[in-house]
DNA sequence: CTGCTGATTGTTTGT
DNA sequence: ACAAACAATCAGCAG
């Protein structure tokens, strides 16, 4: 049984306001961006003049009518882009201990 | 120790 | 510049 996970998200919105971290360390992409990022021309490329409600909803398809080999690719890009954000992260915990300090 | 939540990431298109 | 469908994420916090 899934648990029913109301994702309600607005964008920048929360940036804008919600104040959370003093350098909002950003997490890394997604395995979906990266796919996107590959899949977005072909996708396009395959639906000549498709608007963009059509393209994210068939982007969506075609990403998990991939094989776990497939995203494979992907996934690990989103390994080492997580792995930049953490990167971000030792910089946000250094600064915070420095406010700290200071 | 375990799980939940929120914030975020990028694409497309349109105004 | 941002809004929403599309999907992943996963880090930090709390009981």
């Amino acid at each position: 049984m899934p648990k029913e996970k109301v994702q309600k998200r607005a964008t920048k919105a929360r940036a804008e306001k919600k104040k959370k971290d003093p350098n909002a360390p950003k997490r890394g992409l997604s395995a979906y961006m990266f796919f996107a990022n590959e899949q977005r021309e072909n996708v396009r490329d395959e639906n000549p003049g498709i608007s963009f409600g059509q393209v994210g909803k068939v982007l969506g398809e075609r990403w998990k009518a991939l094989n776990d080999k497939q995203r494979a690719p992907y996934e690990a890009k989103a390994a080492q882009d997580k792995k930049r954000y953490e990167d971000e992260k030792a910089s946000y915990n250094a600064e915070a201990e420095e406010e700290e300090s200071s």
